[in-house]
RNA sequence: GGCCCCGUAGCUCAGCUGGAUAGAGCAACUGCCUUCUAAGCAGUAGGUCGUACGUUCGAAUCGUACCGGGGUCGCCA
């Protein structure tokens, strides 16, 4: 058993005993739980427990002498070389080296596939869902890493995962992306060059698509054109398919917008909103960013958003009897909950924000299934190139593309950045310290720290050999450095399991950052220390310290690979 | 105006969901290459955790108010 839960038991069976001795209710185990921490000071020794701090009001005592009462038991323990109790009530541990070989050779054993005791739940996690009318760009970069990243490591932990793509292949934006494509064409048709009207989308992108289409179907007229309407989407989302695959992305479904709300599907939902109360016929006031001039008063479909807090009741369907964004969402989420998924995750940038309230009231109203909606918001992204902040307005069609952004710093870097800041923070991209080739930029001394264990163990190829065949032994690994190492080892499965918990894949980037250091560190006492040098003059103490490397950089490895991140041999 | 997010070292960010003397990197200063990758390592310096109350044994973390920055409030997506 790896430590955490190993000490996590043992207190936990004092705990026990000492209620038990003393007659008193367990039952707030139940609910109330303590942490084994990683210390951070030597004096702090090799872990410490805040056991006695959380419990000591069940047991009507102060914390100090339950952390005492408790240490007196652990002190028995053989692994335990020292049990210290400090100030408010901090339960100190220092394990022996023996512990701490153990450790490692076991972790050894467990060969990358770690046990999360995790329930399996199945999951449909929806990301990226850009509209087909232009490339991505980096905002939606940030999404799709983050989606991506949070599928693999809910599935590194034993989930089952569907990652999902809405396609908003219906609507308004649809007609103005077909209009701008016969746009284009009859000004290739009648060799004109006709400014662009202002409700059409601009950019050279759609103009070229509309080159490519024009070649590909041999348009000779407009009439022609309605046919390949349907397929003008189809050139755009292959676009969009390729930027995902150069970032590692496949998506297992793509959601048809036109499929889901088929007229029947949406009177279905109409009138179990109007039979459940929910919506009904009427006028929406007026939104306060609106001038007058601007606002009609229509009759239309809207939600009562107002009965679960909102400003203003939302409308569903437009006045002409088109569907909002909102109700299709709303289809499109039944159609989720009506494929039995226990977890549904939406990653939305932050501009959506207003509409998640909305979602989740209307759907936990609506459906009685047992489920789980959880959205999570990706903020800004700003993209910084010599120290200023680059302006863009795709609205304009003057954006700078993912594609651009991958050219420039590369995948690796990309991914890396995107997933290392908490969803919540704004994203200074800079594309000059992502270029940089120095501990500045994370993912190049992550990456650095591996292919400096591969190096080593490339020059030692033959006590490799030796080491498979189980020739070795693990005593020699006494150093504080080694310690900490397997320490950071063995834990790597708690920061995945609380990673995987709380959808945030930046604790594994900094995880990945932290091991490296200590590696580059342990790396750097060999210069200072030649009988630090992980290839020393002893035979076993060369190979207990190769068997270390060799752990890290499948621990390196494992961790770049759950991110799609590449580990690079040799730099 | 309503709602939401952010505010931690000069800069970019962590802080394990309430614990100990708040941590990294960059920038600054100082050491370390006759070779296990110096694309690196070690050290020094740098803080009223936006402000003020409150909750409690204990607050960067929870609550309230305020200040500053951003987002959003469509019959766009």
């Amino acid at each position: 058993m790896l430590f955490h839960e190993y000490l996590k038991n043992e207190i936990f069976k004092i705990v026990k005993k000492l209620l038990d001795d003393n007659d008193l209710d367990s039952d707030f185990l139940k609910t109330n739980s303590f942490n084994i921490e990683l210390s951070n000071k030597v004096d702090f020794g090799d872990l410490s427990s805040n056991v006695a701090l959380v419990f000591s009001k069940f047991f009507k005592t102060s914390p100090e002498k339950l952390a005492e009462i408790i240490a007196r038991e652990l002190r028995q323990n053989k692994h335990m070389q020292k049990v210290e109790v400090i100030k408010p009530g901090f339960i100190n541990i220092f394990f022996t080296n023996l512990f701490w070989q153990n450790q490692l050779s076991q972790f050894i054993k467990l060969d990358g596939s770690y046990n999360y005791n995790i329930k399996p739940k199945s999951i449909c996690i929806e990301f990226v869902s850009a509209n087909p009318t232009g490339l991505m760009h980096i905002g939606h970069a940030r999404g799709a890493v983050l989606g991506d990243t949070i599928s693999s490591v809910l599935e590194e932990v034993g989930h089952n995962i569907k990652r999902e793509y809405y396609i908003n292949d219906a609507g308004e934006q649809i007609k103005k992306l077909n209009k701008t494509i016969i746009f284009h064409i009859e000004n290739i048709l009648k060799n004109t060059t006709n400014e662009l009207f202002n409700d059409l989308y601009p950019g050279e992108y759609l103009e070229n698509i509309a080159k490519e289409i024009f070649n590909k179907f041999s348009i000779k007229n407009l009439n022609e054109l309605k046919k390949f309407e349907k397929n003008i989407i189809d050139f755009v989302l292959n676009d969009i398919k390729e930027d995902l695959a150069e970032l590692g992305i496949i998506h297992d479904n793509f959601v048809s917008e036109k499929n889901i709300s088929s007229s029947d599907n949406i009177n279905k939902l109409k009138n179990k909103l109007l039979e459940s109360e929910l919506a009904y016929y009427g006028f929406q006031e007026k939104p306060k960013n609106i001038s007058d001039k601007d606002w009609e008063k229509k009759e239309q479909l809207l939600f009562c958003s107002k009965k679960f807090g909102d400003d203003s009741d939302r409308s569903l369907m437009k006045p002409g009897g088109e569907i909002t964004y909102f109700m299709s969402d709303l289809l499109y989420h039944i159609n989720k909950i009506e494929r039995n998924f226990d977890v549904l995750i939406n990653i939305w940038g932050v501009d959506h924000f207003g509409y998640v309230k909305r979602l989740q009231n209307a759907l936990y109203a609506l459906c009685k299934e047992n489920f789980l909606l959880d959205i999570k918001l990706t903020s800004l992204v700003n993209l910084i190139k010599n120290g200023e902040k680059l302006k863009m307005s795709k609205r304009k069609g003057n954006y700078i593309t993912m594609r651009e952004v991958i050219k420039e710093v590369g995948v690796d870097a990309l991914r890396f950045m995107m997933i290392s800041r908490n969803a919540d923070k704004t994203i200074d991209f800079d594309f000059d310290s992502l270029k940089i080739k120095n501990k500045d930029n994370p993912v190049f001394y992550v990456q650095y720290a591996y292919a400096r264990c591969m190096s080593i163990l490339e020059i030692s190829k033959k006590k490799i050999k030796e080491i498979e065949k189980g020739d070795f032994k693990l005593d020699y690994l006494t150093l504080y450095e080694e310690k900490m190492l397997i320490k950071y080892i063995c834990n790597f499965y708690n920061v995945i399991k609380s990673s995987a918990e709380y959808f945030e894949p930046h604790r594994i980037t900094n995880y990945l950052y932290d091991l490296s250091k200590i590696f580059h560190n342990y790396w750097g006492l060999g210069k200072i220390n030649k009988d630090k040098k992980i290839i020393s003059g002893d035979d076993d103490l060369t190979k207990s310290r190769l068997v270390l490397v060799q752990i890290i950089s499948l621990t390196l490895n494992k961790g770049l690979s759950l991110l799609k991140i590449s580990s690079p041999k040799s730099m």
